[in-house]
DNA sequence: CGGTATCCGAACCGATACTG
DNA sequence: CAGTATCGGTTCGGATACCG
């Protein structure tokens, strides 16, 4: 991996220009980095492989975004598509080797979010009755 | 920490209901997931204390979102923010130690979105070279 | 310097209806 | 079952102007 890929470089001055890891950083979570694009892939990761409506009753999303989630995963190679052609269609997602490899910082992600949910919350409602004085 | 708070938990089969972790882990990433958020603490992550347009340069952020998601952050107990009643004002902005915990996993998201930004193109290309045929 | 307020187009996303 | 198509409300987010 090039010097120019860590993320510890710290040779600019804080402030001066843009930092170039967070503008390509910031190219990859706008494409794989929305919610539901998290949650597929967390629920992938749990079961191995689902069915469409699996998911859908996993996630609680909509049949529309569900659908345009996995096809920007499939095409961004993180998941993989299995149709099979009876009737009626049965198609199964899983992950891919790549999807693999983003399992672990998501699951790390989704597993902080689940221990401070509450942190949060107390949080919030401290900020909110001091700005309300 | 409790067991409904754990997400390798495959006690239900699969797609028969709404995973709960789902549901609240959506609940957090919509607050603390959203791209700007996820910068901001990478930002303050590298270089411990910025001030504001500091951070505006360094992310390449509009003032309204910056200001929008800074002040989110502080009510959600990520980070602080320090006024010092100069002329000119001066604002400080790190984390907390909330925010700290919230490095690592961040850390990690940012990191492989650095190392696999290629890799995501690569199979885009691929994908839309079949699709177009 | 560090914000806030307003405007306005773009993107998101659920609901609904329809298809093979 | 596994989608696609269309519509409409909500949110996102940049641009601009202004303030202490």
């Amino acid at each position: 991996m090039a010097d120019a890929c860590t993320i510890p470089d710290e040779t600019s001055p804080a402030g001066s220009v843009q930092c170039p890891e967070c503008k390509r950083i910031n190219e990859v979570l706008a494409r794989v980095g929305d919610r539901w694009s998290v949650l597929v892939i967390i629920s992938l990761a749990r079961y191995g492989t689902l069915r469409f409506n699996e998911l859908k009753r996993n996630l609680g999303i909509s049949q529309r975004m569900l659908s345009l989630t996995l096809r920007q995963l499939v095409r961004d190679g993180l998941i993989e598509r299995e149709q099979f052609p009876t009737i009626p269609p049965k198609v199964e997602y899983s992950l891919t080797a790549m999807g693999t490899s983003f399992r672990e910082p998501v699951m790390a992600l989704g597993q902080w979010a689940l221990d401070n949910l509450d942190n949060i919350d107390d949080a919030r409602a401290r900020f909110d009755e001091v700005v309300e004085a």
